[in-house]
DNA sequence: GTTATGCATCC
DNA sequence: CCTCCTTGCATAAC
């Protein structure tokens, strides 16, 4: 029986959940914006709704650059505030899990699912249940989604990504070679702007020719385990698994500096709030960390992070500010350039003692 | 085997 | 002109 794994993308998330809140921006361009509060305007576009994407803006844009492009054009700019995505966010994920087999949320706005068990590798019966999905969603949200459906999660992607925007692209196993191969190897999940570049050097360009390419050379360039991956996913037979209730391991929070600067005092000061908040985070996931990370990025944007692992799981924010500071001591000791951005880091997360895990908390064994 | 650090990906 | 977050992996050093 082949798997039935979907992928679900909310559609320009940010930015629809702001034209659903206020029905007046609909048909503008509208774009989410992180200000970094550095200047009036600095700072970056989180999320572009398609009217603002239609006049060249995209996420990632600088404000400064996205505003000139949008002017004269009735656009929307907005302060993302990412608390309010959350909430929505929940509330979906929450009604979805409670419709398909497996749910695994793997962003505020994206999710694979598996449907294999309930639909008995039957595709068509698949497609009506993430059109109920679909419909579902927008009935309780009004908010469009799109949706892709294969027999692995590359496929599964791939096929949300081509939906986009609202669509549904189902991809039946047996028709899975047919619609690889002609698809470009930096479409496909994992295969970013490094890897897609090397893979060109090499001649390929495509995901057919990547699962013809000889394993070893693949191998030799990506090492085993990721030259393993490419061609397992040139073909769609990338097997992982769709799991519920991951847990985190890790929280972290980075900001940008008022200015530049090489006291390391001065960063950590405005880094304050960022501790409490991964603190926070820490403390509702109900977890103990062992490793901290101080993190550097300096006005060149190079990064630089020193670690400290501690013998026994920490989880008070005193321990969190004291060694964080020192850590930026040493950071700010070691660099020859001012700091642009601080963060912290904790890692090596366990369950607090007394506390069960969040997959017990959620699905208790009777 | 564990730790520190950086790289790549994705959002 | 340049935000923020997460995960996994590679590599070197201990």
């Amino acid at each position: 029986m082949p798997r039935v794994v979907g992928h679900l993308d909310l559609d320009y998330f940010y930015a629809q959940v702001e034209e659903v809140e206020d029905p007046s921006l609909k048909g503008r361009p509208v774009i989410v914006c992180v200000f970094s509060g550095r200047t009036e305007d600095s700072g970056v576009v989180s999320t572009a709704n398609y009217r603002a994407r239609e006049l060249g803006v995209h996420s990632g844009m600088p404000i400064v650059l996205a505003k000139k492009k949008l002017e004269g054009k009735e656009a929307a700019v907005i302060r993302m505030d990412h608390r309010k995505y959350e909430e929505v966010s929940a509330r979906i994920m929450e009604d979805l899990e409670g419709r398909v087999d497996v749910l695994e949320p793997t962003g505020i706005d994206e999710a694979f699912f598996d449907l294999t068990a309930s639909t008995r590798g039957d595709y068509s019966a698949a497609t009506k249940t993430a059109e109920s999905i679909k419909e579902a969603i927008f009935n309780a949200e009004h908010l469009t989604c799109s949706v892709g459906m294969g027999r692995s999660k590359v496929v599964a992607k791939l096929g949300s990504d081509m939906a986009k925007p609202g669509g549904l692209k189902v991809v039946p196993a047996d028709a899975t070679a047919s619609f690889l191969e002609p698809i470009p190897v930096e479409k496909l999940y994992g295969v970013g702007p490094k890897t897609s570049s090397t893979l060109l050097e090499m001649g390929i360009s495509t995901a057919g020719q990547l699962a013809a390419a000889d394993p070893s050379d693949l191998e030799k360039r990506f090492g085993k385990k990721f030259g393993g991956f490419l061609l397992l996913a040139s073909t769609g037979d990338d097997s992982s698994p769709v799991t519920a209730d991951l847990e985190p391991t890790q929280f972290s929070r980075i900001v940008t500096l008022k200015r530049d600067t090489s006291d390391p005092q001065e960063a950590f000061a405005q880094l304050a709030e960022g501790v409490e908040y991964v603190h926070r985070k820490l403390t509702t996931a109900g977890k103990s960390f062992r490793t901290l990370t101080a993190i550097g990025i300096y006005s060149d944007l190079s990064t630089k992070t020193k670690s400290r692992t501690f013998e026994t799981p920490m989880d008070d924010l005193g321990t969190i500010r004291e060694t964080s500071a020192a850590l930026f001591e040493e950071l700010g000791r070691s660099a020859e350039k001012p700091l642009r951005r601080a963060g912290v880091r904790v890692s090596s997360l366990s369950n607090k003692e007394g506390q069960t895990s969040l997959s017990e908390f959620l699905h208790p064994v009777k």
